[in-house]
DNA sequence: GATTGCAATAATATCTGATATTTTTAATTT
DNA sequence: AAATTAAAAATATCAGATATTATTGCAATC
């Protein structure tokens, strides 16, 4: 639960992670304070505290008195996060899909209402904003299981997406026509109730865009 | 994934995060940063660096310009972690007497035995060691799933395990017998390589120390 | 030429102390 | 009792300082 926790220390979370999920700060690269410093107008204190955080969030690796490292990509690790995601992601989609209101409903409607306007977007050439098609991609997936009814679920969840985007920004292609479907095929089958095969197009989703990302990798 | 990271930075962790999860710093408890620094002598920057990881793993609640608190406990929190607990050690645990070897075997059988001599031990009214009795009950769960094959999988359940942990250390009472036949029973179909026997008798496991937690909360 | 050893340099982990801002507490007034 | 205000305490952030550990570059050796 990344809470703001103060103006500085939250924005230089936030710019830090977006970096690092969006490929603009390399796997494997070192974080050197003294650079960081620079780049992202902070004090060191500020800096390590923040680096901690997105060390136990994973994002980041420590090493004893060797500093903080940018955490390496592998397909070991791909595979695992996609697995995970498949795991929590459907499960508490099951359970959202159980106990969902009307709010809800509505909710994700209008996500998957401006995701799929962004998604012709993108199908139309216009690969230009992709932190906006991330954003509506993860507000989509967000509506589907808000109404599972567990912080520590969503929370886990969260921070697997993120770990998963980073590898689809890295390669920098976008599936196109085939995701679009299994969004729409779980946005219509989570309305009507259906959980089996709302899970499964999620299932197949996330593995799609696993063997995807894989094959680039 | 707690690394050393540093010599004072991570014996303060390790220092918290024990007094927070055996109920030495009572939950919802406002954590003074000066206070900290004489308890853990430790200076205010590596103290900050230490709760934000607390933070992120969730033992502590960050709040915006008003500091740090040790997480709030509630019975829904409880009911969620330990579904979770089920949902993913379980998984894990398939996973890991699927693709076990010799090695996991041995290790395996070698944590259940120190487990049940502590169980035993605690069942002769010895309840002095607490904080034994928590490390074997963990290297027993942990040699388990340890043949899972997912770093990413082994990290968050580790989490959550300390989670779950930190209830039912508030709550003082030691559940005995069945607790004991449970972790009989999942070890020797684990080695039985009966994974449908083995998650069952965990989903127990867990389940059964939930309901007991819960009535005593 | 490759390897070892060592000094010089750079970087980290940690601490102290300072400042601006915000919360909390206490005192005062209504 | 509630609202207001003044004083005290605590937080977030920063800028150094120091000891320790890594890294780098170069010389000496084989």
């Amino acid at each position: 639960m990344a809470k703001s926790l103060n103006v500085v220390g939250a924005t230089t979370y936030q710019s830090i992670k977006r970096d690092i999920i969006f490929g603009r700060l390399a796997p494997g690269s070192k974080l050197k304070l003294d650079g960081l410093k620079d780049r992202y107008e902070a004090s060191m204190s500020t800096l390590r505290e923040t680096l901690n955080r997105l060390a136990s969030e994973g994002f980041v690796a420590a090493q004893d008195q060797r500093g903080f490292f940018v955490t390496d990509v592998s397909r070991e690790d791909l595979i695992e996060i996609a697995n995970l995601r498949v795991l929590l992601e459907s499960h508490a989609l099951r359970l959202s899909i159980a106990n969902g209101d009307t709010d809800w409903e509505g909710n994700l409607v209008a996500a998957h209402h401006k995701l799929h306007l962004m998604e012709q977007k993108m199908m139309s050439g216009d690969e230009t904003q992709k932190e906006d098609w991330k954003r509506y991609d993860w507000e989509f997936h967000q509506a589907l299981i808000s109404a599972c009814g567990s912080k520590n679920l969503l929370s886990l969840h969260a921070v697997l997406f993120d770990k998963y985007l980073r590898y689809q920004m890295l390669i920098l292609t976008y599936r196109g026509d085939e995701a679009v479907e299994e969004h729409r095929e779980m946005f219509e089958a989570a309305l009507a109730r259906d959980a089996d095969t709302s899970a499964s197009a999620l299932k197949r989703h996330v593995e799609k865009g696993l063997e995807h990302t894989l094959v680039a990798f």
